[in-house]
DNA sequence: ACAAAACTACGATAAAAATCGTAGTTGCGC
DNA sequence: GCGCAACTACGATTTTTATCGTAGTTTTGT
C-alpha cells in the first residue's frame, strides 16, 4: 500500500465544502466561507480549520497562490457518493435499492422527461445483464 | 402543542435499534441487545442507556412485563425513511431524485423482475400526474 | 517604512453521540 | 426468608465533530 486512501466518509460538514468545490472548482478558503456562509451563519476561521482537517485526512489537497490557499477536492464526487449512498442504503432500507428507489421516487418525484430517462436506464441495466 | 414531538432524526445508532423494532416487534433490551451484539460487539447498558435516551426523545414507548421492561418504536418507518431520506438526498446529491436513483440502481442493480417492478411503478407515477 | 488588511496556524472549548461501570431493585427458586 | 440472577437507573467518561478566539505572518496602500 503506497498512499494511505482516507477511506473515512466525509461529515455533514465536510460534505458541504465538498459540494462546493465539485461545483465550482478549486476555491480559497475565503470563497468557501462565503458561500457556506449565507446558507448558515458562520465563522471563517470554523471553515478554514475544517479544511485544514480534511486535508490531513487526505480529501483535500492546495497549491499556493500568493498569500493565500487554493485547495481542491481529491477524492471524486462520484466515489464518495457511492460510498455514502451504500452506506445510507444498508443503515436506512436495510440494503433493499429497490426499496429505497421507489421510495425516493415516491416523495420526490421528477418530472415526466426524466421519469423517462430513468425507464431508458433501466432497459439499458436489463439488456447489459443478457451477454 | 400538546405532545412534544420527536423532530430529531435518529442517530446511527439508534436507527440499528428501530431497525429491530420495526421488523421484529415490540422488544426486551435483552432482545435488542443481543440481535446487535452479533453485528458489532457491545455491552448490554450501552443499548439500555440508549433505548432510554430514545424513550426520552419520544421516538420509543414502553410496558413493563413483570420485572422487564417491553419497547416498541412510536415513530413509523416510513416517516423516519423519508425523512432521512429527504436530508440524504439534498446533501449528497444536490436534491436531484434522478441522480440518486440512477446511482442506486447503477451500484446496486435489482434483478429482473425487481426492475419490471420499477418500470411500472414509474409508469403508475406517469399516469398519476395526468388527471 | 509601517500600519491596516488579509490570511493562516492551532490550541481550546463546546456540543453531540456512544460507551461503560457501578449501584440499586425486583422476582424466583429453594 | 434469603440469596442469586436478571434488570433497570444513571452518572461519568470517551470519542467524534463542530466552532471559535487569539496569535502570528504576509501583502498592500500610502
Amino acid at each position: 500500500m503506497k498512499n494511505k486512501k482516507s477511506n473515512t466518509a466525509p461529515t455533514a460538514s465536510e460534505l458541504s465544502i465538498l459540494q462546493l468545490l465539485w461545483s465550482k472548482g478549486p476555491l480559497s478558503v475565503k470563497d468557501v466561507h462565503e458561500a457556506l456562509d449565507q446558507e448558515k451563519p458562520v465563522v471563517y476561521t470554523t471553515v478554514l480549520k475544517t479544511m485544514q482537517v480534511m486535508m490531513e485526512r487526505g480529501m483535500l489537497d492546495r497549491t499556493s497562490e500568493g498569500r493565500k490557499h487554493i485547495y481542491r477536492a481529491v477524492i471524486a464526487q462520484t466515489d464518495t457518493q457511492d460510498k455514502l449512498l451504500g452506506s445510507f442504503l444498508d443503515k436506512t432500507f436495510g440494503g433493499s435499492a429497490k426499496k429505497l428507489v421507489m421510495r425516493a421516487l415516491g416523495q420526490h418525484t421528477p418530472d415526466a422527461a426524466e421519469l423517462e430517462e430513468l425507464k431508458a436506464y433501466i432497459d439499458s441495466l436489463e439488456t447489459k445483464k443478457k451477454p
